[in-house]
RNA sequence: GGCCCCGUCGUCUAGUCUGGCCUAGGACACCGGACUUUCGAUCCGGUAACAGGGGUUCAAAUCCCCUCGGGGUCACCA
């Protein structure tokens, strides 16, 4: 049994796509499932679009979500380079070979001409097919030609009238018909090679035994299996697996359409949680930081075990009730045979739902670690907190319970973070619960009774009011309320005790004082 | 338009190969209820799908044919 050898080969574009980034998971998992290798090569054959530190925040997204290269950038292997920019001599060397064989042949046809052809053919109603002109020139000519620098593309010579098939595990059975294919150019005018041959001489001298990919590259199959059979390499087993969807769309989730995206119901939750973070912490949406990039979810502060699990159920499945899923897990159970042939929609909510779920899994230190790095990021805190102010972090993370669902979500309670006099209202939930004279009287009240609770605990708070509200003849309600909108500035957050607490009892008496006599103002 | 792929609740999916256990299961979302100190928290419950039409069969989501719908791709991009 050969060792099976998976790949993910990005273009450096600056980014990391959350579409790729699953089609790159799956391949990781199908090299660890096997034992195997997973290979990371860059394709870079395009100079002109080449773009420098282009490459990092790819390797980041991996870095981030603890998806390992075996081979590839930074840790070499056996058989690189892993950046097809410096691999020309071995493309240069297969395409003499292909020359040489008569699979591949020089073409002169001036772009102007095949566009003529092309018009020509779909005007007659006919698929396109190459003219091969250049065929006809003598061995004495061509050479000439190349000698004089006459600008030429080289080709693939199609076999036609056959069919090329492959057994995907995925689609299963495709053909294809050959005699509808143009020759395709495998190596451009100036010299350098072009995907489909690059990636098929790369592959083969890589021993990749899985091409795992989009199925957008469905169609680039039987052009690779053409180039495959030329160069007398067996080629790989291929996987086309589904295209990922824009929620609520069965389009590809594509950066292009992130302006749209932003009035997408499904998407709007995301959109909003950035809003909430990336001003406080310095970071803006763009080009590259947007839904559509891994990059996104990390500096909102997600986790990647639930970044993990929403991306390996985006076209496949353990059973018929399994949701939730440690990546161990799904290494040992990953399967080709469960991949699912139709699109999967992203689902931003069900990525939450993964998140709140992870986020509880990990040890209270590392959550309230995470927070702080965003907290300090925010700059409320400095990034090498005291003691005292890890305690209180802990405090508000605790408290917080399963409202963590991101690192991010922290900075919604800046209240905690704020001086007294800083605090901000709701000014929706300031008017309803305190904009009344019964409410300011009861406030006040309740405030004078503060004073009396020792220790000031959660747990004495509670009690205090209890007995508060059962002298006045009110509801918890009407205290409740008043009291959580003076000290928080909002009308919502977690348990009012527990924030009584941990904001302590100096720091509570201050902000009611303060919140009565904006009230009382407010009235006359 | 050509070629290729896909078509089960709004969404992700189980079931399709090896027809019957499917009066189609789970999850997210949604709706409702409960709790009650709020809530985007928690608990409980509910609505909701085999694209359509023909066959084959005792029996079809599952097999065959047609139609319709959606998508991908048609570069000297990857």
């Amino acid at each position: 049994m050969t060792e099976v050898r998976t790949r993910f080969a990005p273009s450096p574009t600056g980014y990391m796509h959350i579409g790729g980034m699953r089609t790159a998971l799956f391949n990781w998992l199908w090299a660890r499932h096997n034992g195997g290798k997973f290979i990371l090569r860059i394709d870079d054959t395009d100079r002109s679009r080449h773009v420098e530190g282009a490459l990092q925040p790819i390797l980041e997204a991996f870095r981030w979500l603890g998806l390992d290269w075996d081979e590839g950038p930074e840790v070499g292997g056996p058989h690189g380079p892993y950046f097809q920019s410096q691999r020309q001599e071995i493309y240069r060397q297969a395409i003499e070979r292909l020359l040489a064989s008569g699979k591949a042949y020089r073409c002169f046809e001036t772009p102007e001409q095949i566009q003529a052809d092309r018009a020509e053919d779909e005007k007659a109603g006919r698929p396109y097919v190459s003219r091969r002109r250049s065929l006809d020139l003598s061995a004495e000519q061509v050479q000439q030609w190349v000698a004089e620098g006459r600008p030429h593309v080289i080709r693939l010579l199609v076999p036609r009238g056959r069919t090329v098939e492959i057994d995907d595990a995925v689609r299963g059975h495709v053909s294809w018909d050959t005699s509808m294919m143009p020759d395709p150019v495998l190596v451009r005018s100036d010299g350098s090679p072009l995907y489909n041959f690059a990636t098929v001489v790369d592959d083969a001298a890589m021993r990749i035994t899985h091409v795992m990919r989009a199925e957008e590259h469905l169609s680039n199959t039987p052009v690779q299996c053409l180039i495959y059979e030329a160069l007398g390499v067996s080629p790989p087993r291929f996987a086309h697996i589904p295209i990922v969807t824009a929620p609520g769309s069965s389009r590809k989730l594509s950066k292009r359409d992130v302006a749209k995206y932003r009035n997408n119901p499904a998407f709007r939750k995301l959109f909003q949680m950035a809003e909430a973070v990336f001003p406080v912490v310095g970071l803006e949406l763009s080009e590259s930081l947007n839904p559509v990039m891994v990059a996104f979810y990390q500096e909102l502060g997600f986790v990647p075990p639930g970044v993990l699990n929403a991306l390996c159920r985006l076209g496949w499945s353990l059973d018929d009730r399994t949701e939730i899923l440690p990546l161990e897990t799904v290494v040992e159970k990953f399967s080709l045979e469960r991949i699912v042939k139709s699109p999967a929609a992203f689902d931003p909510d069900k990525l939450l739902m993964f998140e709140t779920h992870w986020m509880q899994q990990l040890p209270l230190e590392e959550r309230v670690e995470g927070c702080l790095r965003f907290l300090a990021k925010a700059g409320w805190l400095p990034h090498s907190p005291t003691p005292r102010q890890r305690d209180y972090v802990t405090r508000i993370v605790q408290a917080m319970g399963e409202r963590l669902r991101v690192f991010g979500d922290i900075l919604s309670y800046g209240d905690f973070f704020v001086e007294d006099e800083r605090l901000e209202y709701d000014e929706k939930a300031f008017r309803k619960r305190l904009q009344s004279a019964e409410s300011i009287e009861l406030l006040a009240a309740f405030r004078e009774r503060l004073g009396e609770v020792e220790p000031f605990t959660a747990e004495e708070l509670e009690a205090l009011m209890r007995r508060f509200v059962e002298q006045q003849g009110v509801k918890m309600g009407q205290i409740v309320h008043p009291v959580r909108v003076a000290v928080t500035g909002k009308g919502v957050g977690f348990g009012l005790f527990e924030t009584l607490e941990i904001l302590g009892k100096d720091r509570v008496l201050r902000r009611i004082d303060r919140a009565l006599q904006r009230a009382r103002q407010s009235l006359s």
